[in-house]
DNA sequence: CGCCTTATATTCAGGTAGAGTATAATCGGA
DNA sequence: TCCGATTATACTCTACCTGAATATAAGGCG
């Protein structure tokens, strides 16, 4: 059998078909004016990266040099986000096989030391159909709504066509489902799908009948991974003060969030949860910036992190 | 500035420099008696694993090519876990980089097509801390407290020492805290960091001070992070029934997650649970096996999985 | 002074989770 | 044949959490 070829060839380290190129990328997040940016590279919209080379000690520090070195921040928080290979990405003609290591990382925009060639964008320019604090957005009952159902009903036999509108409705909670913020990544890989967003239609004559700019290679995939892993993880963990500053108002952070998880927050239960869990404490001082009765400035209790399992830091995102 | 020169190996995509060895691993995991099991190869403790090839179309169906000529288990329902690299794996001294992309999957043993050198192991034999089924383990108590007191006195200072204990506390819930059956990988780190695991005195003629078998180079981490991923898993998402044969009664499937999380669930409250969400129906038939009270039989309700997201499908884990 | 804005406090109803208790059906053995 | 062990199933009770609404206080500004 093939069995022992193969066993062969995996005793063979050096092997060139078993070699890849292994590139890190970057989605580093900071919120600031209650927008959510992912910082980017160049001209184009491409997200900080590079190949993991010998000299990196592990996969984090070889991403922390990379970022550093294209963008001049140097990063803080950062968590595995998730490994592609299957993409037709660029090496697909090449002999070797590229694969791409993803991370997550939060930080704020005045941690950059030197001025760079990096710059801010809103991460919702590229995912125009994901903001929902001021309501469902025109375009997805407009828009996407309409050319999601013409691609279910476009499908060859009926089961498919119910299995289309079912995923459809879920993820974009059409017919009275809940909007899900959460499932940012789903409601791409479907758009992508169903041929609505530009990565989809390269080669090709026609526009792109999504708004929303896209971005080089599958980065605006793993921009929607980070997305989704991060609008999940506010939930039950609390990462949101990685991007604030020392000192924040209760409403900052309220915002905070809001700008990530795209929908509003009920004030009040917002209040009750951060004291409750004690995430903050005061730091004696207040902010009038804001007008209206001064707001009390609160800092981060670190020590939170030091007790355990932060259970039930759920943040209470409002469906209203 | 070096930033040019870095730039410049990096549009060279053969540069061997960048080349790395990717190789794909398997946490298959089983239920049977209600104790859950791992499949490993050969005579050694080792995951089912090989190298990502050209001919591979993806990462999962490489994976999914390696298992099932290793083991004869064609697989089923199949999760990315984590990308490793930062080991010191067995490529530390060679000249290319090791890099492992490690999956979980979930069977049942009857999927078997074919005699393998293949064979199941109860996952409690490499992490014999973990099951709290009938309490906490006299070892927990006996042997890890000590140990770890002791390894976090010999911190050089104070503010190290208490660091170490509080971690241990957390962990391994000593002082009153509440056993988080979640943290498995954080304590076998934690046990790594202590050289308290074998995998940790290699080179050593030391025996390691802990029962529980090791496992071929850094297996057993891997193990570690597939049982964490899972028990977080199967408290918000239906994949329990990935394990369960076409027909179970109520409380095989309670005794399935029990085995899995390694801690005694409230009957009454698992049932409501499971009735409340809608997750299984009657087949109609019932079974006697077990004695007492013929058992009705429930088959998994697949459609709970079109139903969009099961929110709240958790699972009453007591802390009893 | 009155109005607007924001902060802060309180309340209320519904749901869920944890935990305990009660009753019914079947089997094995005395 | 009856008793107890074993299992299935049903019901209850309480504490807490969540969503949502309302009320009051402090400052800025025309």
């Amino acid at each position: 059998m093939d069995d022992r070829a193969k066993r062969i060839r995996r005793n063979s380290p050096g092997g060139k078909a078993d070699a890849a190129k292994v590139d890190l990328t970057a989605v580093v997040v900071a919120v600031s004016n209650n927008e959510p940016c992912v910082l980017t590279i160049g001209q184009t919209d491409t997200l900080p990266s590079g190949p993991l080379a010998l000299e990196h000690r592990s996969l984090q520090s070889g991403l922390r040099t990379w970022v550093e070195e294209q963008t001049g921040h140097p990063l803080g928080y950062i968590e595995q986000l998730y490994t592609f290979a299957d993409r037709d990405r660029a090496g697909a003609e090449l002999e070797q096989r590229v694969i791409s290591i993803s991370y997550l990382a939060l930080t704020r925009k005045e941690h950059a030391t030197a001025p760079s060639k990096s710059s801010w964008q809103s991460w919702y320019d590229y995912f125009p159909w994901e903001d929902h604090r001021a309501g469902t957005p025109p375009m997805v009952s407009n828009l996407l709504r309409p050319r999601l159902i013409e691609w279910a009903d476009g499908a060859y036999d009926d089961a498919t066509r119910l299995e289309r509108r079912r995923r459809a409705a879920i993820a974009f909670g059409f017919d009275d489902r809940p909007w899900n913020e959460d499932l940012t990544l789903k409601r791409y890989e479907l758009l992508y799908e169903a041929a609505l967003v530009e990565e989809a239609m390269r080669g090709s004559t026609l526009p792109p009948p999504v708004r929303g700019k896209s971005m080089v290679s599958d980065h605006r995939r793993i921009l929607g991974t980070g997305i989704s892993r991060l609008r999940s993880k506010i939930k039950y963990r609390p990462v949101v003060f990685e991007l604030m500053p020392p000192a924040f108002t209760l409403l900052q952070l309220q915002r905070t969030v809001e700008a990530l998880a795209g929908r509003l927050i009920h004030k009040p239960n917002f209040r009750r949860l951060i004291e409750q869990h004690e995430l903050v404490e005061e730091t004696g001082e207040t902010s009038t910036e804001t007008g209206g009765w001064p707001a009390k400035l609160y800092r981060f209790r670190h020590a939170v992190l030091e007790e355990g399992e932060v259970a039930g830091a759920k943040l209470p995102l409002s469906r209203a």
